[in-house]
RNA sequence: GGGCCUCUAGCUCAACGGCAGAGCAACGGACUCUUAAUCCGCAGGUUCAGGGUUCGAAUCCCUGGGGGCCCA
């Protein structure tokens, strides 16, 4: 490993460390407060008026966290610790610490090292709340110098291929990502206090189902069998309904295999919820619930701003009918044009661009993408799909050419899809057989026809709605984020150049040696 | 897949055909209440890689690589 000149400075510390005895990186960390406990204590002490006639409070602390700020004034030190709750400021005087380990602070603490202080708090001149320092050790070294105090790290490639850096640097990323997990945990409070059930299914499928994508493939050298990774749960998800579970979910990775753009991941998070006895109409109230009782944990409120627009997500949200929505912002009626050419020239009538040779559905599809999507800010519920675009959805009652099917939108953007769920066995069949031809015509993205969730059918499936979300498209809205890979930890990266050694093709190392068990 | 943009010190950015620079961070020093502390001093480069044009290339051209945006 090659170190730069900065790096070599600081490894050189952690020797002069031990060299005096004190270990860089300690086997373990005492702290008394966090640092929002300690503040917090203090603020208590100082309404109560309990603190010393010098303004300390005279509780001793113990405090952590990583250095952030550091001012030398010659015998006075002022630095700045930040642990997950807060940032607090140390005052560390040479005369309290003695000569020789203050000059220690001022020569082999950095920057970004991880510290521990020991003192009492009290209120400095300017006001700031402040560890009077009496003793402070090393808990973890830097190697690496933290990136420019006021820019933070600005590079995007590093940013994503260094969350790490990103996170310990940006305070924004940090909030992001929290608001996130309080999403993700509103909505498991919300179904669990429903009685639905959490559960896992399989991520490595014999065969792959559920949506419309191409899968990623893998292999399993035991069973010597080809796997796919899960494009979605929803198959799984419902021979669970056959099984007499009648209110299940699961929030899990899925994995496609499509390009990588500001909406699109190879793999994202779904949130996938099924009822028994629901249909689609009731679905729609949960999920209106559901969202507001997030958006309300989260900020407090119903209402959050995402690029600019207030955004009210009181329910109940309006419902129309993805052909009402089309032909008022298009002038298009799809319905009236039951032929491809006619469909496609009506739509090109209206301006809309349409490729040569797109299938009725898609053309459906693309009105719907280029006139209602991006109008939709406010929450609304666009229903009724034609059945060419659903083939695991239940048909209208009173229309067959139309399937129970709800997408709420927010934000100019779908973050789900619904359906009452198709549980006649034999109209599921002709639904996969009718995909199985647009696969065969070429259709890389129709869906395989899955002959045991037909037979989990003919058992019987009780009347069922059924519920995808998105959820890192939820994230988007509720943190402002008009990209996928900010609101996704680690986002996929193609290798660079010096790392295509990781590949099990190239180099000598393969799986079975890197294991020194075998 | 196509178009446009981008890659310079650890980080944030200049220089845009004529000596590769600044701020932060580092390093040496002054300073016992600072807040992007201040001040003095000092050091730091495969300008993404390779090739070409040129007296001279970070800069222009070509090829390749990473990233971003838009389109498909």
């Amino acid at each position: 490993m090659e170190l730069s000149d900065l790096q070599q400075i600081r490894l050189d510390k952690v020797e002069r460390l031990r060299e005096q005895g004190e270990p860089a990186y300690p086997t373990r960390a005492r702290r008394t407060h966090t640092n929002a406990d300690a503040l917090a204590l203090f603020d208590a002490a100082e309404a109560n008026a309990t603190l010393s006639d010098s303004g300390d409070l005279d509780t001793p602390m113990t405090l952590t966290g990583r250095m952030v700020s550091f001012r030398h004034m010659g015998k006075t030190v002022f630095a700045h610790i930040e642990d997950g709750t807060s940032r607090l400021q140390l005052y560390i005087r040479r005369d309290l610490l003695g000569e020789d380990r203050y000059a220690d602070v001022r020569k082999l603490f950095d920057l970004g090292d991880f510290v521990q202080a020991e003192g009492t708090l009290f209120r400095t001149r300017t006001g700031e709340v402040s560890l009077r320092v009496s003793a402070v050790t090393m808990l973890a070294k830097a190697i690496n110098a933290p990136p420019e105090k006021w820019h933070g790290l600005q590079d995007i490639e590093t940013r994503y291929r260094q969350r790490y850096v990103d996170l310990l640097a940006n305070d924004e990323v940090r909030r992001i990502f929290r608001v996130r997990a309080k999403a993700v945990s509103a909505i498991r409070a919300f179904l669990d206090a429903r009685d639905y059930l959490e559960v896992e299914t399989p991520v490595l499928q014999p065969l792959y189902g559920g949506a419309a994508a191409r899968p990623f493939t893998t292999y399993h050298n035991a069973l010597d069998q080809t796997f796919y990774l899960r494009i979605a749960d929803e198959l799984y998800l419902k021979r669970l309904l056959v099984g007499g579970l009648e209110r299940v979910y699961e929030i899990s990775k899925d994995f496609r295999n499509e390009g990588i753009d500001r909406n699109h991941s190879p793999e994202f998070t779904m949130l996938e919820f099924y009822e028994a006895y629901a249909d689609y109409e009731t679905m729609m109230d949960t999920v209106e619930a559901m969202i507001a009782h997030v958006v309300t944990t989260v900020f407090g409120r119903p209402c959050f701003t995402f690029q600019g627009n207030q955004i009210d997500v009181t329910p109940p949200w309006p419902r129309r009918t993805l052909r009402e929505a089309i032909h008022e912002a298009s002038g298009v009626d799809y319905t009236a044009f039951r032929s491809q050419e006619a469909l496609q020239q009506a739509a090109r009538a209206a301006g809309a661009s349409i490729e040569d040779g797109m299938v009725w559905p898609r053309i459906v599809d693309e009105l719907l993408k280029q006139f209602v999507r991006p109008h939709q800010i406010q929450p609304i519920f666009l229903t009724d799909y034609p059945v060419e675009l659903s083939p695991l959805a239940k048909r209208k009652a009173d229309d067959p050419t139309h399937v129970e099917r709800f997408q709420p939108y927010i934000g100019g953007g779908e973050i789900g899809n619904a359906f009452t769920e198709l549980n006649d066995p034999m109209d599921q069949l002709a639904r996969f057989r009718e995909q199985q031809e647009d696969k065969d015509a070429g259709d890389e993205e129709a869906m395989p026809l899955d002959w045991d969730y037909i037979n989990a059918l003919m058992y019987g499936m009780p009347p069922t709605g059924g519920v995808g979300i998105g959820i890192d498209r939820l994230a988007m809205l509720l943190t402002d984020q008009r990209t996928l890979r900010d609101v996704i930890l680690f986002p996929a990266m193609r290798n660079l150049p010096n790392e295509s050694a990781n590949t099990p093709e190239s180099g000598s190392d393969s799986a079975e040696t890197e294991s020194p068990a075998e």
